[in-house]
DNA sequence: CTGAAAGCGCTAACAG
DNA sequence: CTGTTAGCGCTTTCAG
């Protein structure tokens, strides 16, 4: 049987309040020589506090729900990581829910997730478009696990925490904008799931680029895939089709998708057609035409989403914050100037 | 505050106790009549009991502790995500500890560990290389978390759970034994960190097939990495000095370093060199060179690993089970036959 | 069939 | 400075 406050009490022939107290630090009303001797035993014995007792009196814990996509995808890996790294070192534990890449099922989600009580949640996982009154009820859901949720875009959530965004408009403009720099007029896209605002979003500022240099917008142009690396290798034949010149990937994954499509139907990146992918994971430059792409910086915004966890637990702030992150065009060698 | 089962008693007008053996249904004392009502009421609230409240009662709870390395690498994230999509099947929740590749700290981990009160742990950490003291030691503090252990390795644990294995040796084997066959002599090897046990086990694999094929072992052909693309990338410029015509990385992630650095040395895979490497993350096959390498079943280990936790968590049983996975060549265009 | 009561390990008033 | 006490939300005997 694990050794209990209670142990420790007794064998200090003191009050189980006292070696709360003692151990907690958080009073000086303990005499020196009692704390000593408390701590001695605690040491001795191995003591560590059971944590849901604790969090049952406490009514909160340091213990923080992280919500993502399937880990699969390097850019959620990194984001989970460096999440981690800032939990571990503020002595917080992390209950992770990984979702396969499919819309819906938050409503489970969420009601399973009330039955732990953690201190705060760290919701990661893409926004759907959602009409206003879809929008209020998930946030009626999320703010009814009274806890602070720090989410990796914009949810409008009334409860307190901090929406740590990035801008996928500017990026998805970033984007194209390059491809059109470089001559290219008829410009595919690798779109990723349709249901996601951040699908969206950098299909408006692919539009923007392509309205700026007077570039008629063709929806046949547009392959909605969902992240994957596989459907970027599926959607490689039909913008073939529709004879592209260079193709703008909504994500690295699916560019490595294209990368693989294009081996086998003997199309050279970039001589034949340029890519462009967006996240900058690690392996885009390990290939052997490095890929372009636009970069997310994952570290910074895992980070910031660990620290504002821990500091929203810490100081029981009720603030609603929001920091938006910029994108950054990565040059390496899939793109070229057009020669046709 | 959250509805809890005091208020529904109150509402349905019974006792706390009723209320609890209505929901939880594993008793038929309670009238189809009383049952309906809870039942009822329970949902109107959305009523989800508190995890904190069970566990302490029970002095277990359906979390299970993933310890494991860095996500950064493919090959890891592969197996928690497996791992935690059995978890959800089974509604188990999943506490992530994920560390960095380095050796040590584990005596703060588990102490750590020992403060929730999970129902299992996984330990899918790299096993380190032990003496018989080291690994009896080991062995009392992670036995004294007093719950079943899963591990990835032969940890030699004497509390319930399930070494789930993979045979290193006969991978490294296969490795070393495919550039044998196509003729290559000088065979460099990139080796991951040197105080784990799979390191060793591959190497030993390594020198049994160069035995075999009575090709004198030499350590200078040897160079010592960590398992990341950057190590790799380090070995590379040094085994070239060595006139090595075949490299053997001990991960792919390693063997990915070699690619970049291939490239920029401007030597040809498998034109100039023949390289193979080992886990079969899913990158390997999009190279523009697809990598040959030596499959790891990480998806069948980590599904493996997670039911037994499950089942561990609700049988009760106290054995220590064992399986051993095998490994299996990929061969795909990364080696070739010698030319010199 | 149902209620009362004890207790899981710990914290936080409130007394002393 | 230290002990007593009341609970946090739930399960589980033990009576009724």
């Amino acid at each position: 049987m694990k050794v209990t406050i209670k142990d420790i009490a007794r064998e200090c022939g003191v009050s189980v309040a006292t070696v709360s107290l003692a151990l907690s630090g958080k009073s000086n009303r303990i005499s020196q020589a009692t704390r000593q001797k408390v701590i001695a035993v605690a040491e001795k014995y191995k003591y560590t506090p059971n944590n849901a007792a604790v969090s049952l009196v406490k009514q909160k814990s340091r213990m923080i729900t992280m919500v993502s996509n399937d880990l699969t995808n390097p850019h959620i890996s990194a984001i989970v990581m460096a999440v981690s790294r800032v939990l571990e070192k503020n002595n917080c534990g992390m209950i992770s829910r990984f979702l396969e890449s499919e819309p819906g099922g938050d409503r489970d989600l969420i009601s399973r997730m009330s039955s732990e009580n953690m201190g705060a949640v760290i919701w990661a996982k893409s926004l759907e478009i959602m009409d206003e009154q879809q929008t209020q009820q998930l946030d009626r859901e999320i703010t009814g696990l009274g806890v602070p949720v720090m989410t990796m875009d914009q949810y409008r959530l009334s409860c307190p925490g901090i929406d740590v965004c990035f801008d996928y408009r500017e990026g998805g403009y970033l984007a194209a904008r390059h491809l059109l720099e470089l001559g290219h007029r008829r410009i595919g896209c690798v779109a990723g799931t349709r249901s996601f605002q951040v699908t969206q979003d950098r299909l408006d500022g692919y539009r923007q680029a392509l309205a700026e240099f007077s570039v008629e917008y063709d929806p046949e142009l547009i392959y909605y895939g969902n992240y994957t690396m596989n459907s970027g290798y599926e959607a490689f034949p039909y913008l073939m089709g529709q004879k592209v010149t260079a193709i703008f990937s909504m994500n690295d994954e699916m560019a490595f998708g294209l990368y693989r499509a294009a081996r086998n139907y003997g199309v050279k990146i970039p001589q034949d057609i340029s890519v462009i992918g967006f996240d900058n994971v690690p392996f885009a430059d390990v290939m052997e035409v490095p890929l372009t792409t636009i970069r997310v910086p994952v570290e910074e915004m895992g980070q910031m989403l660990g620290e504002k966890a821990v500091e929203f637990i810490d100081t029981g702030k009720t603030e609603r914050e929001k920091i938006v992150y910029r994108p950054q065009l990565m040059l390496r060698a899939s793109t070229r100037k057009i020669t046709r």
